[in-house]
DNA sequence: CTGGATCCGCTTGGATACTG
DNA sequence: CAGTATCCAAGCGGATCCAG
């Protein structure tokens, strides 16, 4: 990561602009683990092992790194309570909740087309297979 | 790819659905590509070259793999006119447009909280870089 | 012009052991 | 409990060469 995000030089309106804009996002989100763990954060204070349950497949690398990274950009709040065992919750913030609002609209766009996008995977794939045979 | 695509076990709404489509878009143009080729795709039927000088950065190979992904789900439509040199064409399908209008949703909330983010993570540098020296 | 095939470095990410 | 540190494998992606 060599390239600070501070404001772009706003190419405005020739697409690049939403590109950028897009790929921003999806940089920060597009992680194999960010969603789920917001969705959770969304809902309840959550702690650490409970999220290694929850979030399954997950390993104890990539929710550490995928906390902290979350953190860092102010979706996720972070308190520990100074009891032993130690206790850490994550909490989604505002910002985070929106975003998951955001996200519904993409889910939207998901479920209305995943019959057609299944299909015309298959379709592709079937042409291929015959070609290669 | 081991997984097939189908119909997924549909765990309602434990949080896991959502997840699982959003994880689901995400995985078909999380690509570092992928919505670049989309919107511009989007604009007007769009040649190889074209995009390979239009989408900054992108090198040859991952065009390629990014518009055979592309066409696979149905997103991109391949138009092959038999003259010499040969002259391909590829255009955003209805499904795809639709895509891109749901990401606009995204793009709207990486602008408006831009800045939060921005100063979130200059915030946490700031921290660590204290801790660290 | 439009790709496919190959080589290879770099990053991502899993498993595990260790620390406070 | 809540992580960090280390090792290592798989795959993403760039560069290049070649073909239709």
């Amino acid at each position: 990561m060599s390239q600070r995000h501070g404001e772009p030089p706003s190419p405005a309106s020739s697409g690049i602009g939403h590109t950028c804009t897009a790929r921003e996002v999806l940089d920060r989100v597009g992680g194999k683990w960010s969603i789920a763990i917001i969705i959770e954060a969304s809902r309840r204070p959550v702690r650490f092992t409970e999220l290694e349950r929850t979030v399954e497949g997950i390993s104890r690398r990539m929710l550490a790194l995928t906390l902290r990274n979350l953190e860092r950009d102010g979706l996720l709040t972070r308190t520990v309570h100074p009891t032993v065992p130690p206790r850490v919750e994550y909490t989604a913030t505002e910002i985070a909740r929106e975003l998951y609002e955001a996200l519904v609209t993409l889910t939207g766009w998901a479920e209305r087309h995943r019959a057609a996008v299944a299909a015309a995977r298959e379709a592709y794939d079937r042409r291929q297979g015959d070609r290669r045979c």
